[in-house]
DNA sequence: GAGCTATAAATTCCCACCCC
DNA sequence: GGGGTGGGAATTTATAGCTC
């Protein structure tokens, strides 16, 4: 049933009849509640297409990740986008998730705004110099990053304190004893990593440690890169004590290569991977320590929070938000090798 | 084939009507 | 006269159908 049958029914005109149902105040409460009742009889429902015709809005958000990055096989990413999606159902606003290949990003953005088929969107994996941020931020369209940029003072951006939990990493292991301490990362094109290579060196400088520019690897933002940059780090002529690893990512290849080379977790090497290995890993089970940010459903509501107070008006300052990464412990941090 | 018109379904601005 | 109530018409974009 339409709103064309359903107002003959009633002996109403359309217009009663849509302002009693989206509530309106120039309708009085008696018709209120006779279209309210004639619609939940006859099953009435707004048609969409005609709703966001007239509305001039979609009623959805969208996501636009880069083929090939693995986030749609990232269990942390699945669980933001979980809570985001709950956050958004309830507001009857739906996530458009759009995959693109990495060189036309842009392309995929400007396509489903002019295609009408967004309202706004969830910037994921920023990076330093974003231009997805440039091009959304010219374009005037309501967008919160989920992770900051050099330059986000006057955007709406969620985020982990990066450089505080890899300064707590370093820490932790250095409490345990280590002075010959590994990173390996990510490319810092990618903000968190440089936000996380940044939080190393805070983390030496603060225990009166040189910088140790030769222990910093950067790799690939895939397992395999992890795999590789264990390779390298181990099969050195003076392999270092610890290693921290800066994603999840990376840290999964990284606990493999590490294993692979016959190595014993903590008693050959320490290692700390930031996030922690995922619990669809078969890794997980070795109770790797980690940097932990905490609840990833609830950072999706969140991101749904301030998407939503951006298009209520709200500033921008008060729609900036960080979290602080917690520390937790696991098995594979123990005295340095010979100690 | 080009150009124009009608139509779809819903929202919303503006206004008319009714009754106290 | 004014508040409460409800209707007319414009509006949106894509597309089918019609005329020339």
């Amino acid at each position: 049933m339409d709103l064309k049958q359903l107002s003959q029914v009633l002996g109403l005109s359309q217009t009663t009849i849509s302002r009693a149902l989206n509530g309106y105040a120039d309708v009085s409460e008696r018709t209120r509640e006779r279209v309210m009742a004639a619609a939940r009889e006859h099953g009435y429902r707004p048609n969409g297409a005609a709703r966001r015709l007239a509305v001039g809005r979609s009623e959805a958000m969208g996501i636009v990740y880069p083929t090939g990055s693995g986030d749609l096989g990232d269990p942390r990413f699945l669980a933001m986008v979980g809570g985001l999606t709950d956050r958004c159902a309830a507001r009857n606003i739906d996530v458009l998730i759009a995959s693109s290949p990495p060189e036309g990003e842009l392309a995929t953005y400007e396509r489903l705004l002019r295609n009408g088929r967004v309202d706004g969107y969830i910037v994921p994996h920023t990076r330093r110099s974003d231009p997805r941020i440039d091009y959304l931020r010219t374009r005037r369209v309501p967008f919160v990053a989920y992770g900051r940029c050099d330059d986000c003072q006057d955007i709406a951006w969620f985020d982990f304190d990066n450089e505080a939990g890899m300064a707590l990493a370093v820490a932790q292991l250095l409490r345990a004893g280590h002075q010959d301490i590994a990173l390996v990362h990510a490319p810092t094109s990618l903000n968190f990593a440089h936000q996380r290579l940044l939080g190393y060196q805070r983390g030496l400088q603060a225990a009166g440690l040189p910088p140790q520019p030769q222990r910093v690897v950067p790799a690939e933002f895939t397992r395999v890169g992890g795999y590789q940059a264990a390779q390298t780090l181990m099969q050195s002529a003076r392999p270092p004590t610890a290693i921290v690893a800066d994603n999840h990512v990376l840290g999964v290849g990284l606990v493999r290569g590490l294993l692979d080379l016959g190595l014993r977790l903590p008693e050959d090497v320490s290692v700390i991977v930031y996030d922690g290995i995922p619990a669809d890993s078969p890794l997980h089970s070795l109770g790797v320590n980690a940097i932990e940010q905490p609840d990833a459903a609830s950072a999706g509501h969140c991101l749904a929070d301030l998407l939503q107070g951006l298009t209520e008006g709200r500033p921008v300052d008060a729609l900036q938000v960080l979290w602080q990464p917690v520390y937790a412990p696991g098995r594979t941090v123990g005295p340095p090798r010979g100690a």
